[in-house]
DNA sequence: CGTATTTGACCTGCGC
DNA sequence: GCGCAGGTCAAATACG
């Protein structure tokens, strides 16, 4: 399973990706994906981004400056005592890339455990959820095929990398700060 | 042998 | 209250 390698290689000929990741947080559904479809053979190609970040519920000082929106220590205590009881938590900023591909396996340049995989109703297809092995950070992932198209996987995003990428990807690395400059509104 | 993945169990929120 | 669906844990397993 070890067939996916150049997802985004190609894809990052477009030299106005960045700008084309602006548009689509704008306005999705653009003619975004003809610019960047048009280089590409079938590996990839965004459909659309979808950003969903909902201000926790305290008062509006919240806390998207730049740091991790959601943080860390709710995870550590479910070791010890057994998984946090009811913690609806706050709603952590979710960022969805839809992407046609035809692998799973989106490799942004981050290092990822999977930990889990869940069928999805209404999908054929299974949602496989990821974590940043990193340490320290909390960075989740989850992967999912849409079973209309089985062509287009969805992507996401969960909390924000505080740490520096691993490998250099071409210039997803860029497309990660756009998210994280986003992210900060 | 260390690390990553698989996979069933378990937990929680939500709708009925 | 119950059942379902989604999300996570952790032991077992696979892999380098």
């Amino acid at each position: 399973m070890e067939n996916y390698q150049h997802i985004f290689p190609n894809y990052s000929s477009s030299s106005s990706d960045q700008l084309s990741l602006m548009n689509m947080m704008n306005n999705k559904s653009h003619a975004k994906e003809a610019e960047l479809t048009q280089d590409n053979k079938k590996s990839s190609g965004f459909l659309g981004l979808m950003a969903s970040m909902e201000a926790p519920s305290s008062s509006g000082v919240t806390d998207h400056t730049n740091s991790i929106p959601y943080n860390s220590n709710d995870q550590n205590e479910m070791k010890s005592g057994k998984k946090n009881k009811g913690e609806k938590r706050n709603k952590k900023p979710r960022y969805a890339f839809q992407t046609r591909s035809q692998v799973d396996i989106l490799d942004d340049g981050y290092r990822w455990r999977k930990y889990g995989q869940k069928a999805v109703k209404n999908n054929r297809f299974p949602r496989s959820y990821y974590r940043c092995t990193h340490q320290g950070c909390n960075v989740k992932k989850q992967v999912q095929r849409l079973s209309k198209d089985e062509g287009v996987v969805v992507t996401t995003y969960e909390g924000m990398h505080s740490h520096p990428i691993e490998k250099s990807t071409d210039n997803f690395e860029h497309i990660l700060t756009q998210m994280q400059i986003y992210a900060s509104f």
